[in-house]
DNA sequence: TCGGGCAACGCAAGCGGTTGCGCTCAACGG
DNA sequence: CCGTTGAGCGCAACCGCTTGCGTTGCCCGA
C-alpha cells in the first residue's frame, strides 16, 4: 500500500508518530526495544516517508538540479554520470534540467523554477550572464560549476590553456613548424569557456616557440565531427599546409582525420593530428590527445555540492583536475623539414580519381563514396559560397607517391 | 527573496490566501480585478509555489522518474534528451535514475525509493524480472518502457526482429551466401531484450532464403566498439570467412571495421557489414545500417507517459517506431562468386609486416600502431585463452592484392 | 420591496511529516 | 528516604498550500 503514513507505524508500534519519526531517522531519544518494535513495523507496512512531507517540515529538499546544455554529447553524458552516482549514493535526488538554445536559457534563468526545489544546483560548462549569475545567487542554495569559475560559487576545472599548451609544444617537440589550429566556432550560442582557453594555450606555445601564428592556421567549425571537416576542408583551402592541426576537442579531430584521409594526407606521414579530450573513440583512431577524466571530474564536483548542500556553511571551492598527454598514433615528426621547406605547390584535382596515387587510394579503401550525398567535400560549407571553388585545387605536398 | 509565501502575496494584494491559489492557477471563482491584483503582487515578490508543500497538500508529485541502465551510451543518452524535453514542456520535474549493475538494480527496485516520489516511471530497455514488475505496480503510477513488453505497462518499440531481417535481407539481396552475425553476449547482466529480438531477425532472413546458419556464423562481444572487434577477431578465427557480417548495433559494426582494416580486408570489397541504430557516427564510416529515431521515441513515450500521469485512468498502449534501412558505403555484392567458392585458404601471418600488401599497408596508414597497446589483434580476448593461437594465422580469401 | 440565487471570497481543516517542549518515572546521590 | 536528574516518550504547533464549505453582498425576478 503506498499510502501507508507515520501514523499507521506508530498505531502499530504502539508509539506515538513523534517517536517513530526520531527512531526512523536515528535522533536518539528512543529506547532500544521500542526502536526495534518501530523497525519491525515500519517494513512490516512498507512504510516510506513522503518526501513532499519531510521536505515541507524540514525545508530541505534533499534534491540537487544538475544543467547542461547538452545530453548526448559525450562530455556531458561522462560528466552527467559521475554526477549521479555521487548524488543517488548520498541520498539525493537528481532533477536534470536540459538548457537546449539560448530562449529556454533565458526562460530557464527567469523563471526561478529551481525556487525551493533544490539544495544545490550543478552546472556544467555555460559561461553564465551576469543576470544568469544574480537569479542563481538568488537561489540562496550552494552552486558549482564545472569548467567556468565564478565568484561565490565552487566549480572544477582542467587548465585547459596549459593542457592546450602541451598538446601542441608536443608537436613543437617532433620539430612541426606550421601548426593549425581547428578551433570552435565563436559564435556558438552558449558561450562556452573552453574554446577561447585552448585557442590562448594553442597561442601561447607558439609564441614561446617563436613559431608562426595568425588566421591562416586557424579555422573554426562546431564543437562536432562535422565541423571539424568544415574547419579541415578550410585549412585545405589556405595557400600553405600545416604538417601538424591541434583540434580543440576530439570530435573536431575526427572530423579532421576524415577529411585528410579523403583528400589522401596520411596521418601522421604527411599531417599530425592532436585532439583534445580523450573520447572513447580516440583510441579506436589512434589519436594523440590530452585525456581528461570527466566522471572523475562529475564526482569531485559533485561531492563537493553534496557536502556543501548539507552542511551548509561550507565556503565554495576551486577543485582543479589534471590531465595528461597521450601519445598514439596520429602525431610523428614532420617527414622532411628540408624537403618541406621548399616543396613544390603542385596543384591537383582533387576528386580526379583516375590519378588517383596510392594514398588516394587508401582512403578511398577505408570510405569508398558515401551514399547519403553527405560529403563535405562535395559540398561547400553553407557560410562560404567561395568554398568550392577553392577547394577544387589544393596545394599539397610533393613526393611520397608511395612506399 | 525565496521566502515569500502565499501568504505574503495575500497580504500584499489584501486577499486571502485561499484567493491567491485559487486566482493564481486560474480556478475561476475569482474576479477579473482581484486577479490581476494578486498576479501584480505575486511577481512583485517574485513568489514561487512551493513544490513540496504543494505535492503535500494535493497528493501529486509532478515529477516523472527516467531509469536508465547507462548514461552515456548513445541510445539512452539519445533517449533521455527526447523524454526531457517533452517532460519539461509539460511542467513537470524529471528524476534521472542510473541503474548501474546487477546490485544497485535490485537494491533499487526492493527500496521502493520512487513510492510517494513520482507520478510516473520511464524504464529504458531493462528486461524486468518479475519482482521488479510488481514493485514498479505496486507503486500504483503509471511505467512506460521502451524496447521492452510488459503486461499493464505502456511501451515504445521498433520491430526489431523485423528490422533485423530487413537488414540481412538486403545482404541476402546483393548476393551474399555466408552471412555472419556479431551479436551481443548473451551473458550482459541487464538482460537486455534487443539481442535476441535482432537474432531472430537474423535466422529469420537466412532461414527463408535458405542460406546456412550456426555457431560458425556467430560471434558474440559487448554491445560496444570493442565488443565488436573482438567478437570479429572471432569470426576470423573460424574455417571459412563470411563475405558478410551482420552487427547487432553500430558500435559492434565500428569494430569489426577496424578489425577487418587492420587485417587488411577490404569493406565492401572483401567483406559487406551492416550495422544496427545508425549511430551518429554511422555515417562517418558510411556505414549501412538499420535507422531508428530514438530521441523520437523519448518524445513519443514520455509524451504519452506525461498524459497518463495527468489524466489519470487512460489506459496503457503500445506505441510502435519506425525503422529503415540507410544504404551507405559498407555493403556491395561479393567480389566475386564462382572465385569466391573455391578460394585457396592460403593462410598468412598477420604480424608479418614486411610482406603485407597495399591493402594492409593501407591498413596500417589508417591506424598505424597504437601507443596503448590497447590491440584486440595482439591481446586475446580474457575469457578465451586460445584465442592468440587461433588468431596467429587466419584464413584470407586470395587475389585482389591490390586495388 | 423582498427573498432567492449566485458570484466572490474567507475560514479552517487537512496533507504527512518534524521538533521544541513538557510530562512521567526509574535511577541515583546525599 | 527524598530531591534531582535525565532518558523516553507524547503533545501540539508548525511547514505552505489546497479545497470544501460557509458567509457576504449584489443583482434580479416576482
Amino acid at each position: 500500500m503506498s499510502k501507508t503514513t507515520i501514523k499507521d507505524v506508530a498505531g502499530l508500534a504502539g508509539v506515538s508518530p513523534s517517536s517513530v519519526s526520531r527512531s526512523l531517522r536515528g535522533m536518539g531519544g528512543v529506547s532500544a526495544g521500542t526502536t526495534e518494535r518501530i523497525r519491525a513495523a515500519a517494513d512490516q507496512l512498507g512504510y516510506t516517508v513522503s518526501p513532499a512531507a519531510y521536505r515541507l517540515a524540514t525545508g530541505r529538499t534533499g534534491t540537487i538540479a544538475v544543467v547542461m546544455p547538452y545530453l548526448t554529447r559525450w562530455f556531458f553524458a561522462e560528466l552527467l554520470g559521475g554526477a549521479e552516482a555521487v548524488i543517488r549514493q548520498a541520498g539525493l535526488d537528481l532533477l536534470l534540467y536540459h538548457i537546449g538554445d539560448l530562449e529556454m536559457r533565458k526562460r530557464y534563468f527567469s523563471s526561478g523554477i529551481l525556487r525551493k526545489r533544490v539544495d544545490g544546483v550543478l552546472i556544467a560548462t555555460l559561461a553564465l550572464t551576469e543576470p544568469e549569475v544574480s537569479a542563481l545567487r538568488s537561489l540562496d542554495v550552494p552552486v558549482c560549476m564545472v569548467g567556468t569559475l565564478v565568484e561565490g560559487f565552487s566549480s572544477v576545472c582542467i587548465d585547459d590553456v596549459a593542457s592546450a599548451r602541451t598538446a601542441v609544444q608536443h608537436l613543437i617537440n617532433l620539430g612541426h613548424e606550421r601548426i593549425a589550429l581547428i578551433a570552435g566556432d565563436p559564435r556558438e550560442p552558449m558561450h562556452f569557456t573552453v574554446p577561447p582557453q585552448r585557442h590562448a594555450g594553442y597561442l601561447a606555445a607558439l609564441g614561446a616557440a617563436g613559431l608562426p601564428t595568425g588566421p591562416e592556421l586557424e579555422a573554426q567549425g562546431a564543437f562536432t565531427v562535422e565541423g571539424g571537416e568544415e574547419a579541415t576542408v578550410q585549412l585545405l583551402g589556405r595557400a600553405e599546409l600545416p604538417t601538424a592541426i591541434f583540434a580543440e576537442c576530439d570530435e573536431m579531430a575526427f572530423g579532421a582525420l576524415r577529411v585528410l584521409d579523403r583528400v589522401g594526407l596520411r596521418v601522421p606521414d604527411d599531417v599530425s593530428v592532436v585532439g583534445f579530450d580523450d573520447h572513447p573513440m580516440a583510441s579506436y583512431f589512434g589519436l594523440t590527445t590530452v585525456a581528461q577524466d570527466v566522471a572523475e571530474q562529475g564526482r569531485v564536483i559533485a561531492d563537493h555540492l553534496v557536502r556543501r548542500a548539507q552542511a551548509n556553511g561550507t565556503k565554495p571551492a576551486r577543485l582543479g583536475a589534471s590531465t595528461r598527454l597521450v601519445i598514439r598514433a596520429t602525431t610523428a615528426a614532420p617527414r622532411n623539414k628540408a624537403h618541406n621547406a621548399h616543396n613544390a605547390h603542385k596543384s591537383r584535382t582533387l576528386r580526379a580519381t583516375g590519378t588517383a596515387g596510392a594514398a588516394l587510394s587508401a582512403a578511398r579503401l577505408r570510405r569508398p563514396a558515401l551514399a547519403n550525398g553527405h560529403d563535405p567535400l562535395e559540398r561547400p560549407p553553407g557560410p562560404r559560397p567561395d568554398g568550392h571553388e577553392r577547394l577544387a585545387t589544393i596545394k599539397k605536398k610533393k613526393g611520397e607517391t608511395q612506399q
